[in-house]
DNA sequence: CTTGACCCTCCCGCCGCTGGAAGGTCTACC
DNA sequence: GGTAGACCTTCCAGCGGCGGGAGGGTCAAG
């Protein structure tokens, strides 16, 4: 094998870590590579680039589980990849909407919140109502 | 104790499982409540209270850590509790801010992949560059 | 007395890694 | 040949924020 590359390399080269890789190895995202006579592991380019598609995968949000799923699918017949990777990144994309959503709402909770923070007399009548409970952090209306 | 109340009781007031309340107790987020004779635990309107506020600080994203530094702080003397929710709350407020921005990105990102996998021809060369990267999910311009 | 709904403590699993320990191997230099 | 240091190997353990389940005690109603 002229082109062998070692787990370092391999790392430096798609920005991760060695022990990630081991790990992606370990759980079957990444598929076993071929070991030197020591025990090293032995990277080919086509290994490079799995490395880079399951990266590029879950930087786009994508689980392990998943991302398990599309990888042992390219090992395979190459067929249905890609509708499969559609449906993935469909529901990725509806649940980062969902996301943007709760986040908006969060948002404008926290501000709400340090709003009544930042003036030094509170809106609610007492700090702790009947219950002894603190209101500090009330974001609803009355109720 | 006349107002004594139960775990299940809070549990279910404050809409949260027993054991979640046990394990806020266990890391120290809430004070160890008394106990009857037999061992169960005994909660006070104000334990409630305390839950309360809680679930409204982790609901706002505050960490359990945080949340723990502020219940502390509500233990001891009242005195720079509300400065220090300021603080974690504006934090909180910017973190937010910064998790919708990468959302964006994340979504426009998963917007483009799709576009990508709609349409039945590549606008790559070919599926596997020479390296044996399947690029279906590049995202990048040439790079 | 029994049934069923509670309550208790304990340890394990989830996700996606990361850290450390303890040891083998490779390369460079003396 | 020796040795230092960078690399590689495996295994075990931990993070946050709970949830599941085991294995047992307690309490009120019938």
């Amino acid at each position: 094998m002229a082109h062998a590359l070692t787990i370092g390399q391999v790392a430096q080269a798609a920005g991760v870590s060695a022990r990630t890789i081991r790990y992606y190895e370990q759980v079957g995202v990444l598929p076993a590579p071929g070991r030197t006579t020591a025990g090293y592991r032995q990277y080919t380019p086509q290994g490079v680039g799995r490395l880079i598609f399951v990266r590029r995968a879950r930087a786009l949000g994508l689980s392990l589980q998943n991302v398990r799923a599309l990888s042992a699918a390219l090992d395979g017949p190459r067929r249905g990849v890609r509708p499969r990777l559609r449906v993935l990144v469909r529901a990725q994309l509806s649940a980062v909407r969902r996301q943007r959503v709760e986040l908006q709402v969060l948002q404008g909770q926290l501000a709400q919140v340090l709003r009544r923070l930042r003036s030094p007399r509170l809106r609610v009548p007492a700090r702790r109502d009947q219950s002894g409970r603190c209101r500090c952090l009330d974001t609803d209306r009355g109720a």
